[in-house]
DNA sequence: TATTGTTATACTCTATAACTATA
DNA sequence: TATAGTTATAGAGTATAACAATA
């Protein structure tokens, strides 16, 4: 009742997101033939911007070793490819192919979709919603 | 800009999950020495009130195979535990512990802290979102 | 010496299929 | 026959530690 409306906010996001977000997470993965980790690496990788090894494994918080085989496993279906860079031959970099990035388009596609809930709520309450995000800076 | 209002409070929320969810889970886990499934089932079980298997295999979204071993592992922590059903024998209800209830607590209230961008914002822009949110109906 | 990425290892999660014991 | 849960198996993600190549 007279809880802290961020933290009341929050768990009602939490919820949404458990409900919806990881459910369809699963069934768009199984549709691609991809795992959770390998649409997340794709989608952390950006069209036209070669990344290291190392800054993958920052965005997928976790540990570099497991980057290589999930970067394996990608670069062999054609998905990504790894790079040299110059100037520091230790460095790979990541870059997404042509294949690679359409299928991080679809990903998007998929995931942006608004779960049930939201797209039939009233679209003023759409956007009342929509409002209080944007102030939202992240 | 003239984009679906629901498309686009989707899509700010899920920037908002990514950014932080996810990273806090990971810390919460390894603080509790628990992993994300393992996390997952323990939210999943309501004190109280027992479950078959096969209904924690439909919540988590993962095959009732996988469930025995999540199960064993926190039945070996003393988490949960494994009861018979009356009236059908092949039957095993799970339910938490006292020590799995006080541990399911602690990862309640850490995950339910609302996270920096959403607690920095003005109060007034709070309730706002939180009263946009309270009308979806989940 | 320190850093980048790899390999080796061990554990967890994952689905599929085969199995046990019930029903 | 069908269902609840287990076991076996193989592939993927996970961290730690040890390693090669380079800085």
């Amino acid at each position: 009742m007279s809880e802290d409306p961020g933290r009341e906010a929050w768990g009602l996001m939490l919820e949404l997101f458990m409900a919806h977000h990881r459910p369809r997470l699963i069934t768009v993965a199984a549709e691609l033939d991809l795992t959770a980790m390998q649409m997340l690496a794709l989608k952390k990788l950006e069209p036209g911007r070669a990344v290291p090894m190392s800054t993958l494994a920052d965005s997928l918080a976790c540990d570099a070793s497991n980057v290589t085989g999930i970067v394996d496993r990608l670069e062999a279906r054609g998905l990504i490819e790894r790079r040299s860079a110059e100037g520091d031959r230790r460095k790979k970099l990541l870059a997404l192919t042509e294949q690679g990035t359409a299928l991080r388009d679809r990903i998007g596609e998929r995931m942006a979709e608004p779960p049930p809930p939201l797209a039939e709520l009233p679209v003023d309450r759409q956007r009342a919603l929509r409002d209080a995000l944007r102030a939202v800076r992240l």
